[in-house]
DNA sequence: GCTATAATTGCACACGTGTGCATTCCCCTG
DNA sequence: CAGGGGAATGCACACGTGTGCAATTATAGC
């Protein structure tokens, strides 16, 4: 049977919020009967019931996290990220996999609502008008990690990292090798991301005087099939480009692998950068360049950011204000010594 | 301010009781006030409070699932598996990772205590039996999967691959395409992982009538470097092996490393055979063969073992047996079709 | 119309914990 | 010695839900 707090009571001959207390080392106990119930507790295998102790203070120390799936990479970092930090603050942390699926992000909603989770946190979710609606719902602190839509509600907030600067600063590392003929091989078509990413690379173009040629632009899916495609499309170009910035790391594997089978050489022929950083990046051959995104800032942050709403209560919302984080150029092989152009 | 279920019970002139009784779909209820109080809780914005009533019916509907890190691609999937099939029965899952420290693996199970899990999947860790007495403490089904002790408590089962029967697989595999002479990376010195699948690996040699020479198997790390650095140990031997079995995938994608510094061809001059199968696997050049754990697979078993096993009863756990899992064969490049010994 | 029975609803308690308030006891001070 | 005050403890209620039992009402059978 379940020890409880009354269990101990009877066993120390007082009452059962005397015990309460002791256990919080609350000082309205004496210290010898204090210890005496500590001690008691530990011996009968004490443990504290979340459930009920929550039900009375209204809190659960416990924080939900919606990803779509957890088998992503990318997203098993953040989340690491995000447990790391939650259980430094003494929260624990409930997993839910939307599978991108409509029902069964409803479904996750609903779950964390009656689980009472303090806040939520939502990775990479393309999150509509509507779903935004059943989160504020919850009338809970929620944080959207790279969301696709601007949108602010009263509790939800959110962290992304900087595309725009991001597609900049790989087009801007190319131009310094002498590239001047740089293509880009788009994401899948309505991704806002993939157009931050395409207006940063454009805007390093004119920053350095170099004429945006539409004809270098070509669209893909943001799978490893669409970037082994993209290739021979550069190749047969008339003014073949000398250099390539992929929308994402995987276009830009897909590109690779295509390039062995079609013996280019790379970065010889082409050089190549990616964005994102997932470990597959520096396994590759040759190793990818790339802007990687902070993912363990990105989870550290946004658990923070909840934290913080929690103790600001969540009306006082409005002193805490969306985060853009910046992504890191690691410079590998695939953008290389660019030999082509000495 | 939050909607409860006697809010509804005044809004709609009833009792608490007729409304917690109308909501789960009680037949002491009449079909008018029950679809009368369902509307009425839909409008309200009803959503029952999962602590309140697990504090009386005594059950969560939440497994605990504790991971070394949910950043191990491997982990990941097994994960992805469990929170399906518990999604799928209802139930939900509450994320801890121990990062192997023996110190945040005691706070996680005494939070999942707290937080009063009906049953817990623990992966990957290194059980011992101090760990194992704490487990048990929970007094609630425990399935370990690939844990590193055969012992079996009364609240603990357990599910693991095959290592022995995987082991024999790779070494057969190379076997049958001609080799002899084979050699065996090894893992860390004091995993029993390791000795299974070695064991396996000796046994195979001997049912095809090859002796098992000592010389040929060289001891290693289990990561990355390890299995660079074994590669130029085997071509220094006098009479060098055509093929060679690691331990694991990371093993052998850093002996697929070393192998292109050095101008080693695989599989012409060595024919190369992992396990585990990591997503990394196939994305590697040449692309690694190698015996897939299923890890879909034996993430649902764990979720619908401690579902079974929250059905019985915890007691009557006797008639629930531990599960040994086979692994698959995965044909790749890296094993190819041996032309060195045509 | 009366009674037996079924249908519907409410009362009260339980789950385990926290906490405001009252109570008790003791010690100190005037 | 009386009174005041502080320390320690218990009482009782609250949180939101489920459920056994009693109570009330409606229905049917005679």
């Amino acid at each position: 049977m379940r020890v409880s707090i009354k269990d101990i009571a009877k066993a120390a001959g007082v009452s059962h919020s005397t015990v309460s207390r002791a256990l919080s080392d609350s000082p309205l106990v004496s210290t010898e009967t204090k210890e005496r119930i500590q001690l008691l507790a530990q011996e009968m295998g004490y443990s504290p019931d979340a459930q009920a102790r929550s039900l009375v203070v209204g809190r659960t120390q416990t924080l939900g996290v919606v990803v779509t799936t957890i088998v992503d990479p990318f997203i098993a970092e953040i989340v690491e990220a995000i447990e790391n930090t939650a259980h430094g603050h003494g929260y624990s942390v409930i997993l839910a996999s939307s599978h991108a699926d409509r029902e069964r992000e409803m479904a996750a909603v609903r779950m964390l609502h009656s689980k009472r989770v303090d806040g939520v946190i939502v990775t990479s979710s393309r999150v509509g008008a509507l779903y935004r609606d059943h989160l504020d719902s919850l009338a809970v602190p929620v944080v959207l990690l790279n969301n696709h839509s601007e949108q602010r509600g009263p509790y939800t907030f959110s962290i992304s990292v900087d595309n725009r600067r991001g597609g900049h600063i790989a087009a801007t590392h190319l131009i310094e090798l002498g590239h001047r003929r740089i293509a880009y091989v788009r994401g899948a078509a309505d991704h806002s991301d993939d157009l931050a990413r395409f207006e940063g690379y454009q805007e390093a173009l004119i920053d350095a005087g170099i004429s945006v040629d539409p004809a270098l632009v070509v669209p893909s899916t943001g799978r490893v099939g669409g970037g082994a495609r993209a290739l021979p499309v550069l190749l047969q170009m008339s003014d073949r480009p000398t250099a390539v910035f992929c929308y994402n790391d995987i276009t830009a594997v897909g590109l690779l692998r295509a390039a062995r089978e079609m013996n280019v050489s790379i970065p010889r022929d082409l050089a190549v950068v990616g964005f994102d950083d997932v470990p597959l990046a520096s396994y590759v051959e040759p190793a990818l360049t790339t802007v990687a995104q902070p993912k363990g800032e990105m989870g550290r942050r946004a658990a923070e950011m909840v934290l913080e709403l929690l103790l600001r209560g969540a009306e006082d919302g409005g002193a805490v204000s969306n985060v853009v984080v910046q992504g890191e150029l690691i410079v590998r092989e695939s953008s290389g010594a660019s030999e082509s152009l000495k």
